[in-house]
DNA sequence: CTTATGTAGTTGACAAAAGCAACTAAGTTC
DNA sequence: GAACTTAGTTGCTTTTGTCAACTACATAAG
């Protein structure tokens, strides 16, 4: 692998970030921030459901974490139920408010999405996501 | 461009922003944050030399820059001279020692790119590129 | 020239985000 | 059941980022 060609991928990692606005302060004019919105993304729809998943799925502290958590629970968008199974942790689900919350940033994610592709032909848009899923299977994960 | 589109493109988004740790505290184990490490960058490599052009381009409160950019003086890998064209400005300039963080920080980021394809033939890198390059050509930048 | 207005960068005060360590309560091992 | 581990909480601190006021210089208009 040639200086040149690690050239290119360094350009669109900034390209990508930058396009993709990935800080954003306020999740797509919600008043959730970037990670709240993953947490109600990572917990309904990927069913991590307990505090610690999602501490090694996100990498955050579980202290900052667990003050989070309570903040969604207080502003009655998450519930947290006691576990029956194991008395330490508590389940963690989306109230309805919570669910119509993600249903939002989802929907506006998806705009986001849709609005970088408007001057794309089908055909284009096919190749690119061809494209992405090309990097996808390809690009090995660095060991943790 | 249908939902199923859309659901592979923010897949990719999840799965780009996982691989390259863009949440690293700090870049690639220097005592640099990410955004320290970039005003190097840019200001080394693209340029960009004076505290007005880099809030521009990196979107950061001025405020804030002027006390990074104090702070990296203050660390011996940046220079501020007074522009004699116009006196509110100062030119900046990495120091030998910054050009030498900067030498590592580029070093260790192509070797981190160099370990994301270490299981790709040269011709399945080529391809990526390529995907990468698609990408990037094709992707409209969203409106500021 | 001089007044008004704009711009580059600094500083102080503050708020939000994140990290660290000590702690409680429950589970596990032997 | 004693020693150890684990899930989550809480207090304390640091880091990061925002906002507004301020200084010094620049520029345009009368």
């Amino acid at each position: 692998m040639n200086s040149q060609d690690i050239h290119h991928i360094r350009e669109f990692d900034r390209f990508y970030t930058r396009i993709f606005r990935l800080t954003d302060k306020y999740h797509l004019q919600t008043t959730l921030t970037l990670l709240e919105a993953r947490l109600l993304l990572e917990i309904a729809e990927n069913g991590y459901n307990t505090a610690n998943q999602l501490v090694q799925v996100l990498r955050v502290d579980k202290g900052y974490l667990s003050r989070i958590l309570k903040r969604l629970e207080e502003r009655g968008l998450l519930a947290q139920t006691p576990a029956e199974l194991d008395k330490r942790s508590k389940i963690l689900s989306l109230t309805d408010a919570g669910n119509e919350q993600l249903a939002i940033i989802n929907q506006r994610s998806d705009d986001q999405v849709r609005s970088l592709f408007t001057n794309l032909t089908s055909s284009e848009t096919k190749q690119v996501i061809s494209a992405m899923q090309f990097i996808e299977e390809h690009v090995t994960k660095i060991k943790e």
